[in-house]
DNA sequence: GGTCAGCGTTAACCCAGGTTAATGCGTGGT
DNA sequence: ACCACGCATTAACCTGGGTTAACGCTGACC
């Protein structure tokens, strides 16, 4: 069974109508570590979903860095927003963080499914749902978290990622160079030793 | 005629069927500056559309400040996509950032509209899909630009705000204090009369 | 086994923005 | 007319992260 039929039928909560119609669209993908699913400013009305391994979306600045702004995993989809729309290219790029599959289904497809049965188009509207609020948190955590907050929210909540991935991807999705995120894990290891010592030593 | 129904049916590029359902639903507001939509972490599944005025969404941190997620002005429309899920509370608060007025109307009856219809499921996808493509491309500055470039491109793509919002409202979308703010303009203002002075003096 | 390239760490220096505080300016309340 | 309050600006000082550079490690390729 597809990754992808899994994923919408879990959002869908039942058995979606058509599925031939994406099964013969769909096409399967296996990257190597900095392998490249797509690159900005392209047409490519296209959503993906992850079989296995992490996919990292990466803004690039003129000035030639880049910078993370999400992660996808095994079970997670995605796409370009900005890509679906008509007319429209891709906002960002997106890589293999390290070795993955992923599937590929043409957004088309979807939107005439979504247009000849109600399921689909709800589960649809679903996916944008959760996208939004996906990142509605990511914005909230640049907005209001200090980089050492965003840090250590990210090793928390993520940890299947952070085994996955480079300290200068995870750099790159905390906003920081991989320099500050050294000196941050440092001041948290000493202050960790701090606490250590106050709490056992005599 | 109403804002919203004018906001959707804009969306939907035709008229909307069971119209009266809505009208019946939605609640009118009128808001003096300052005043409060609603505040974070309420049972809230409702949709705001903007007839007047300036609407603040606001993350507020525990030691007190206050970072301006997103201004909504007339024609926009907003939510909390956090309490729009089942079970969900606001995960921001609202405010007047100048006189305003907007439509309040209950998640739940555009829910089952778009179970109803297929043209109001269509809407209601679209309208995610435009919420995520506008929070996608505030990842994207927060994540790419600098906080002077963040507060040009605000200022250029947004004068109708600018003039009806205070600077301490720009510096927390921004996401600088009022102070840094101050400076970043006061940087700009020297930089032109500099370069002024090199074209024009003899 | 040797070389080379990229990653992570550390140190030194620099700078943008945070913090605090003082000043001046509307605006609203009495 | 007065006062009080909040906003905007400016100055002085502090700090966290950017920048550059050096070092060690590991893994890929000859």
């Amino acid at each position: 069974m597809s990754a992808t039929k899994e994923i919408l039928e879990r959002l869908a909560g039942d058995s979606l109508p058509d599925w031939h119609l994406v099964e013969s669209a769909l096409r399967r993908k296996t990257l190597m570590p900095g392998e490249c699913l797509f690159l900005v400013g392209i047409v490519h009305p296209v959503v993906y979903f992850v079989e296995a391994g992490v996919i990292k979306m990466v803004y690039e600045t003129y000035d030639g860095d880049a910078w993370v702004k999400a992660f996808a995993e095994e079970g997670g989809f995605f796409a370009s927003l900005a890509a679906l729309a008509p007319e429209g290219s891709t906002s960002f790029s997106a890589l293999a963080a390290c070795p993955a599959s992923v599937e590929v289904v043409p957004y088309k497809i979807l939107q005439q499914l979504g247009d000849r049965h109600p399921l689909w188009q709800r589960t649809l509207r679903q996916a944008f749902e959760i996208y939004g609020f996906r990142k509605e948190a990511r914005e909230r955590d640049l907005l209001t978290l200090s980089a050492e907050e965003r840090y250590m929210r990210f090793i928390n909540d993520n940890p299947s990622i952070v085994e996955r991935v480079t300290e200068k991807d995870i750099a790159g999705y905390v906003r920081i160079t991989p320099v500050a995120l050294s000196r941050i894990k440092a001041r948290i290891k000493r202050r960790q030793a701090g606490s250590g010592l106050h709490g056992g030593e005599p």
